[in-house]
DNA sequence: CGATAAATTGAGTTTTGTCAATAAAGGTGG
DNA sequence: CCACCTTTATTGACAAAACTCAATTTATCG
């Protein structure tokens, strides 16, 4: 059973660590590693793996509703994140208070990973929808042998924060906004959501406008008229948060360059 | 002694490996880890430590003439670098042949974490300066125990990029400029230039006018003016590549929020 | 169905980029 | 050591892009 405490469900999932077997409690898996629906290389596994020859390796699934914090700048912690379903933005707040947004986090993506260095996050996390996390605390972890997926992960997101760089540093809002839908169409599609609409090149928005101009460093109606443009030369369909994209490659012409593994 | 070829010379050093402690080779310590002036926390010294319990640990020491590259983006590789002295620059090529710098590396900074994930460099380096360069291979070291200094450079390397995406996304000139120039003076003092002119709050910078106006994703001229703009208001003195801060406090002011450990 | 929030659209202003010319610095060879 | 040449940096005038302010439309939620 989950309990509900402002807004977000907690359940421990204690799985015992027998050389990587031994799942074996049917009732604890709903919200489990089993149910969940990253298709491969989830961080979780690899850190279990690599740890499980001595310990119990305990996981703590969160489910968040719309809104929902999963930590906030300048609070002590030493876990970083999996998304499981949904999707998550992390953001700074500025002197002004207009908030940054650092990144957006899809299921798969690991986020928390500014807290590794110290005890504290400098960067705030929230649910764009209903979400699901896993907490991976990062005591001992430092001691653990790391294995190959962990490095891809740090490298992935390096690899992310580079393309973001090459979004922001390009100069006009129509590469940013192109490179962005870009980018937000490979990684839905990287963990293969299966409905229908997201085989035409879909892509399904989770986060706001505001949270957009945000994230490319653009005022919000710049966003919306840069949109409308590209919905004007008939690259692309907009409605509200779902975009569908008729001619891919003029988006990423328009993009230019992306760097990928 | 060292080969000259291409523009770097390269030295081997091979450091036995016993328990952390051997280092007896004093012909070869001239490149190697006695002679260099970062001052704790270098990552080859925690991979070393980490790793010497069974085998010898060779460190390539590379010395680069101005201009001269340590990698280029699509060649094969497995190794990460550490600056010794001097500074680099990481970049990318756009369609347009245009570059677009990702990075400035200062001595103690670690570059090149973009091949862990892959056997190919995303970004090409090139030394701004005469600069000295640690290689560290990367084979096996996904098999390694890794130390907090490890996890703590993989931290420094999210935050920096944090602080470039805030830089970036800020949307007036003078706020990247003045964030780009307390970000130097941090990084510069961080690996403590004994040079009395240091004290005084005097930037070097190793990098030309385009590299950031590159950085930044600003024009060159606009570069140059809001640094005149910034020399005008009297907060700063700037001669070609040296700038005098005389007034910090408002620089912070107009640069705004900075993310730190 | 109404109220609130989110997104779009328009008009005018500010900022930044582009093009072009000039100035200053650094390197090279006599 | 100096003159020349090449590279780098600065400055000005204009054009283009993006922001701000304001009003309107469209969704979302109770």
């Amino acid at each position: 059973m989950t309990m509900q405490l402002n807004g977000t469900a907690v359940e421990n999932v204690i799985i015992s660590g027998i050389n990587g077997v031994g799942y074996a409690q049917p009732s604890l898996e709903v919200l489990s590693c089993m149910a969940c629906n990253i298709k491969g290389g989830c961080l979780a596994e690899q850190l279990t793996i690599a740890h499980n020859h001595s310990y119990q390796v305990v996981k703590n699934k969160k489910q968040l509703e719309k809104g929902g914090h999963i930590f906030r700048g300048g609070e002590k912690a030493k876990a970083i994140y999996v998304v499981s379903s949904g999707s998550v933005k992390s953001y700074v707040l500025m002197e002004n208070g207009e908030e940054q947004v650092l990144n957006f986090y899809m299921p798969g993506d690991v986020f928390g990973l500014d807290a590794m260095g110290s005890n504290y996050y400098v960067s705030s996390t929230v649910a764009l929808e209903n979400t699901t996390v896993c907490k991976l605390p990062l005591s001992g972890l430092e001691n653990r042998v790391l294995g190959q997926g962990f490095l891809n992960m740090v490298a992935d997101n390096l690899l992310r924060d580079h393309n973001l760089k090459l979004m922001l540093a390009k100069k006009d809002a129509d590469g940013r906004l192109a490179s962005f839908l870009v980018d937000m169409s490979k990684r839905i599609e990287k963990y293969g959501h299966s409905e229908q609409e997201y085989a035409v090149d879909v892509i399904k928005l989770p986060m706001a406008r505001q949270d957009i101009a945000n994230y490319l460093g653009l005022a919000i109606e710049t966003v919306s008229r840069v949109l409308r443009r590209f919905q004007d030369s008939g690259m692309l369909d907009v409605s509200r948060r779902k975009v569908k994209v008729y001619d891919f490659n003029y988006l990423l012409a328009i993009a230019g360059m992306q760097v990928t593994r």
